[in-house]
DNA sequence: CGATAAACGAGACGGTACGTCTAGTCTTCCA
DNA sequence: TGGAAGACTAGACGTACCGTCTCGTTTATCG
């Protein structure tokens, strides 16, 4: 019978250190070489508050950097609404495509994916934790602009925004393409055929 | 001054060896607990010999599975062309999200991707000896396509071929929905309504 | 500053439970493997709670099996006394044997003089509360024997005791030889032969 | 299947080195205390080179003293020999109380003994490199003895040398009295009124 | 055709990290 | 307010692999 340690007696204090611990660690030495034993030391902390608390140094890892962007955007989120879809999305995607190419982002963003794709669990909290806000916030433009009638009205929205982030996505997994400001013009553009009314 | 082995006396018996008791390994316990020790044992091959040969166990396994792809599809590759794009599109994006939905095909494949993520070199080779046929294959449909007037003169097709798949891999990748043929059918009605002429 | 628990307000019945539990585990699963941990789980007892009344570890133990043989001896004690040194003392001697080839005595015991070794407080409370009671009554039948003139009258018997029990515990301690009813006999005769009137 | 590794190739400088470690931390921080751990790190040495060669830590640190006392002691090895036992072995006694006196043995012999109680292969190989040379040598300068007369023809030298020995380790061991010059000769007027002729 | 040099199987080596276990301390909560 | 419960820091345990480094043993040209 497993242990079920109780929550209500978990020492806040350990697990801010161990969290910072792991977001320093990755940030210097890179997220495969990052071990729990190091975590462990950095942090203050005895291994077992680890692993009692977090089934894998990937489950560590991955807390540590979704609670740093929970913080970061907080409750509200927006994306510009001028009323110009176009000119709004090719802003966001040329921002987007910036921020993948941002080296001090390459790295954990590529170790959060490394862990998401074989770990179910931690993609289903990926998902409910950084990508549905983000999407909630992206989605929520697209209706202002069917609503404004320039996106027809019976489109799926979940399949609109894969097929205006997906692209992108992959070409920057994959590095399979230059990923430049052109790039996300000509890529709205596409979406913009796709979705546009009849 | 690092050694350069001599290909020419390569061991073929001991590569296919190697090879094999990878694939077998995968399939058995799972690519993340997979270990050049249990290869080298399984494979009846000193450490070294593996060593000798690749860079990492990322790149051995990644060389057994892609030696296996190159096999199954030899050389000619061809979708179907029966005239109608929208036919033979929903065919083959429907007998795709079957793929990616059976359970022999997804370890190996996110394990792949796993690797292909930190490891530009083998991102590289993945793009090269896997990618670059299959993609060309099916530029080659769309260029039928884009003569017979269904799809834009001007299309980028490497473009419209990531707004074509993209969205499809990444519901698969971050597990973030459900892949149906109907998904498949509304990706296509979506794509196809951005590349058409004007 | 070390704290002095106060005796009066020690829970009994918590120090039957930690006894009780040291000695079934000490039986189950070794000395060696026996922990605090364990013994306080098993006792229903929080650590400090051992913590705070034994010294250590083997301590615990020690105390678990010394209060066993105290109940098991009582007070009164005493060896045969037939007026026949000899053969009482064979008798005793060859008990002796059977008792130290006993499997069931043989764990503890060995347990018990490794603690004793190297902890000169347990070996104290060893010789305080086990071997003093014993060794008297041993000492007691040689008097008788002395004054039958059996024994020389200025013999030290705090050596005698030794000569006569020592090469046997010795022996045993270093599995260096067969115990067996002969070996009891031999010994006490040489033994006689050292301590007769001249 | 239990590994056996090949002994051709084991590395004579790396056992060297961890005997050597293991007699410096025993001297420096007790028996008790010292760990593989600590060994193999002192020694400079991986730790699965000691598990490799060694069933335990005991049989490291067993191992360690007994190669330094089997090079102490080389081949030869004889009591003195007078012609008079008595004086003789008085001296030896004498010597050998000196010697369990001595704070530098103390410790390291207590370590052995108390490995050796519980580890009958330890004990073994104590009775065969450490006792038996020993014990040889005594038994011949008793032998010496019987051809002078001074002890009796059938008296069985086992037996009478664990009459000898014994008292004194027990006494040693379980700290139950002084061990004294004085102890000594009396314990050697006994054994020798035990073993003489009739 | 015999030497000679490479790649080979095997596996010991110095190490790192694993995940578990226990020590001994500190904290919380209950009776 | 003492004691059960158990989380905490610390660090050893024994195991698994890492990548390097000998060892002999094939093999396979070349002199």
């Amino acid at each position: 019978m497993p242990k079920h340690p109780d929550p209500s007696r978990r020492s806040e204090r350990s697990r801010q250190a161990i969290l910072a611990a792991a977001r320093e660690l990755v940030s210097e030495v890179g997220y495969a070489k990052v071990s729990i034993e190091a975590i462990a030391a950095r942090a203050g902390v005895g291994k077992q508050t680890i692993y009692r608390w977090w089934r894998s140094r990937g489950a560590v890892v991955f807390d540590a950097f979704l609670a740093l962007s929970e913080v970061d955007e907080g409750g509200g989120m927006a994306l510009p609404d001028t009323g110009d879809i176009e000119a709004d999305l090719k802003l966001v995607m040329r921002a987007t495509v910036a921020e993948f190419a941002d080296p001090a982002f390459e790295g954990p963003i590529r170790a959060l994916n490394t862990e998401i794709i074989s770990d179910p669990d931690l993609a289903a909290q990926y998902r409910e934790r950084l990508a549905a806000p983000l999407d909630e916030a992206k989605k929520a433009r697209l209706r202002s602009a069917q609503r404004a009638g320039q996106i027809a009205a019976g489109t799926d929205l979940d399949l609109a925004l894969e097929l205006l982030y997906a692209p992108l996505f992959q070409r920057w997994l994959h590095r399979s393409g230059p990923l430049t400001p052109e790039y996300a013009d000509a890529l709205v553009d596409l979406f913009l055929k796709a979705v546009r009314p009849a």
